[in-house]
RNA sequence: GGCGGGGUGGCCAAGUGGUAAGGCAGAGGACUGCAAAUCCUUUAUCACGGGUUCGAUUCCCGUCCCCGCCUCCA
């Protein structure tokens, strides 16, 4: 078994095959850093992730590589509003993309290049595509010669000249057609610029991403990934702007995610319902956040609601509190991990499919109820039992926290701190339910219950004593 | 208008040419003083109409509806 993916290029799922055996070169599409991180960039940052994760847990050197965009109208708009320099506002913000990607969980990009660093490799190319008439300069800018690329909308199957349509393009002014398309922009006064042969200016969008995607993975890398929504003009245009000048592919693989809507409508910042992803990992905690990015498979809609992310949460908790009734109960039992390979067998099979990964926590859940199954076996001390059980916990830690992210032992972790520091306070008041318990003073002992569920203690009367933990959800999400 | 995705049980969500995973919620049961956690049981003619086929939810055609992209966007 191997893994599959969807190719948008070809539109179809097919075998991954790298380019060099035994090793993986990713690009994913980074942010421009003018704002903070949405919900929608978490999507795609953990659709990515998990990939890279999963090709790392199969056996592959990863190299990823993840782009700022660190030169942009926008950025130039926000700074000109707050009166600070344009490298202020992208220093700012990326150091903020940065720390919530952490947040979120993800691996860190082995390399991230900034586009104000690859001044001289987008210019190499630029000039590339004009030695060859596929570019022309004007009036301080630089065009791409969209005709004369024949593959011109092979990713986003249009056809070019259905492309007519979008009459109102801004800088059309120089432009021979207006289909093409700025890889130089020349500096108006005030704005940033670059030394280039053709003028002040600084680089179009796409460049970047043909120049830094060829330069860190070269030519024919393996994958590269990014919103649904850049599928075109941005993808497109960086297939044109490589493939155009070197006559060889671009990418081998074009894995796109789809797109967080809230409600049925998409999120925007025009509609006013753009959800901070800083704001969603303190309402939910980065576990139940991935969970809910994960609901649903990759290039499909996903919709942002309160209800599902209760769900959501619910799920992470039932694989924390899983593993944490497992290994009380397995003790230090050796595992054994026959038990859990069938599970890990269909685990590998959903991600194989296309990193079917609701498919992969559907396996992940029968897994816990198997586990769930063994435990009062377990708790009696059998051997066997336990054993199982210790393997179905590491198993489950394996692939839910290496591979899926979901921060499951980190959740643990943040309770089993809460708990010690809470334990004198909670180990009196249990006291005190005990005596009201004993005396059949069910009103005072329920109460004391309550306050404490109130609080995030689970307070749990077994056969064997009571028991209690801090729970791992979030107070939004209990 | 062009391109693309989708309509599966109350909700979410997989999937397959031979009558449909998993989760959440609900109901019932076991356990409990009551709970919690867990386990067991339980809920679907897969948008509609044709066609192909021995047989379609799954393939083809049409219809209706939803969504995205076509301008910056993960």
């Amino acid at each position: 078994m191997a893994l599959s993916l969807y190719d948008t290029l070809t539109r179809e799922e097919r075998p991954f095959e790298p380019r060099d055996a035994g090793k993986v070169a990713m690009y994913v599409c980074g942010p421009t850093v003018q704002g903070d991180a949405h919900i929608g960039h978490g999507r795609a940052a953990v659709v990515f992730d998990v990939l890279r994760r999963y090709l790392s847990w199969t056996g592959y050197e990863v190299t990823a590589v993840q782009n700022v965009t660190d030169i942009d109208d926008k950025i130039i708009l926000r700074a000109r509003r707050e009166q600070r320099d344009p490298a202020v506002i992208a220093t700012r913000y990326t150091r903020a993309w940065n720390r919530t990607m952490d947040a979120l969980g993800v691996l860190p990009p082995d390399v991230q290049p900034l586009a104000t660093g690859h001044l001289i490799e987008m210019q190499d190319l630029i000039q590339r595509l004009i030695d060859q008439d596929k570019a022309y300069a004007a009036g301080g800018d630089v065009f791409f010669r969209v005709r004369t690329f024949e593959g011109y909308g092979k990713l986003s199957r249009r056809r070019i000249d259905d492309m007519q349509q979008g009459e109102d393009i801004v800088d059309a002014d120089h432009k021979e057609d207006p289909l093409d398309f700025a890889m130089w922009k020349s500096a108006k006064p005030g704005e940033p610029a670059w030394a280039s042969p053709w003028g002040p200016g600084r680089p179009g969008w796409h460049i970047e991403c043909s120049a830094m995607a060829a330069k860190h993975l070269g030519h024919g890398f393996d994958i590269h990934g990014g919103g649904l929504d850049l599928v075109f003009p941005h993808h497109e245009n960086e297939i044109a702007q490589h493939e155009a000048a070197h006559g060889d592919t671009f990418a081998r693989f074009w894995v796109h995610n789809g797109m967080v809507q809230m409600g049925t409508e998409k999120m925007s910042k025009s509609v006013g319902n753009v959800v901070p992803l800083e704001q969603a990992l303190a309402d939910w905690g980065v576990g139940p956040l991935r969970v809910w990015y994960l609901s649903a498979q990759h290039r499909t809609p996903l919709t942002f609601d309160t209800e599902r992310l209760r769900d959501a949460t619910t799920v992470h908790q039932r694989f924390t509190t899983f593993l944490r009734s497992a290994r009380r109960a397995a003790g230090e039992v050796e595992p054994d991990t026959e038990v859990a390979a069938p599970h890990i067998a269909a685990f590998r099979a959903a991600m194989d499919a296309d990193l079917n990964a609701p498919v992969a926590v559907a396996a992940l859940h029968e897994l816990v109820g198997a586990g769930n199954e063994l435990l009062p076996a377990a708790e009696r001390g059998e051997q066997a039992a336990q054993a199982a059980v210790a393997a179905l916990a590491d198993a489950l830690i394996e692939l839910g926290d290496e591979v899926l992210g979901l921060h499951l032992e980190e959740a643990l972790t943040d309770a089993a701190g809460l708990e010690q520091q809470l334990a004198a306070l909670v180990e009196s008041l249990l006291e005190q339910r005990a005596a009201a318990r004993e005396a059949k003073d069910f009103a005072t002992a329920d109460a004391i219950r309550d306050q404490l569920a109130a609080a995030g203690v689970t307070v749990e009367d077994r056969r064997d004593g009571v028991r209690w933990y801090v729970s791992t959800a979030s107070p939004a999400g209990r």
